[in-house]
DNA sequence: CATGTTCTTTAGCATAACTCATTACCCTCG
DNA sequence: CGAGGGTAATGAGTTATGCTAAAGAACATG
């Protein structure tokens, strides 16, 4: 597992980490202002997003996706089933959990709203040149894996 | 400035441009948990770093800058304050508003949280091999670019 | 079974943002 | 001048969104 592992000692990679994580919160900052729909918190469309990769998951599951705690997360689902966003039914083989899954209307909301932010994300992304947007193509998917560590 | 503009109408680039927004608010929010002190909020802490840029500003620019509302800035410029961590002085020409700046404190705090952040940061970093981490490297000056578009 | 553990939920609370209204000040036009 | 409109900061009250502690139900293991 160490293998091949960056050299971080080096003074140029401690600058791209303090490049890399001012870039990351900034940016951030002005995506979680591009909401499609106000009534929805960036939290609760986090989730619907996980549900989307996921297919289904427990409340559980999803706090721990999310980095919340459990009660913060039946709040949230509760919230979001009563908007016909999600649908409740019982796990299968465990009395004790519950199956939170993605409705039709959410999946049409988070086009919307992928859409948008997208739009807002190519905005800005026009202005760079072919050669810095191919960096920033070939890190997309490094990010998420880092995203999810 | 429209020359060698990225084509955003293939599929690849509408993938990658998802797969950057989806990694960077989930990156965002762990890294916002990377607190060096608990008592000074993301926001908080963001207003520091853009006073440590600007070197100074008026409570109206301050919230501008953050997306934030000018009584939410008063708040929060009140309470840096009486952590000792901006000074507060009268505008030269203006009497109605007032010039915020940092002090040697939120310097020095400014640093410590910079290094918690990073270390976490670095710590992700770890898991990635070398390839990886090159492709971020050369990917970060390009995002933060994009996050001061 | 009995005991302990895990998952969800309930209840209560803290924080940090918002909106609306107020005050102080600047500036322009009659 | 000075009256009125516009802008800056602030005060008060509300809302949103997270947390912790603790309870209740279901599972698992001795």
């Amino acid at each position: 597992m160490l293998k091949n592992m960056p050299d971080l000692s080096h003074g140029d990679d401690v600058a791209a980490v303090n490049s890399l994580r001012s870039a990351v919160m900034r940016l951030s900052r002005r995506l979680k202002h591009q909401r499609v729909d106000e009534s929805l918190s960036p939290t609760e469309m986090s989730v619907l997003g996980t549900l989307s990769l996921c297919g289904s998951a427990t409340p559980g599951e999803l706090a721990r996706k999310e980095h919340v705690q459990p009660p913060s997360m039946t709040r949230i689902v509760a919230l979001l089933e009563s908007k016909g966003l999600v649908r409740l039914e019982p796990h299968p083989e465990d009395r004790r959990q519950k199956v939170v899954s993605r409705t039709e209307r959410a999946e049409v909301m988070l086009e919307e709203s992928r859409r948008k932010r997208n739009a807002f994300l190519a905005s800005l992304v026009e202005n760079l040149d072919e050669d810095e947007w191919a960096k920033l193509r070939a890190a997309a998917p490094v990010l998420e894996k880092l995203a999810h560590l």
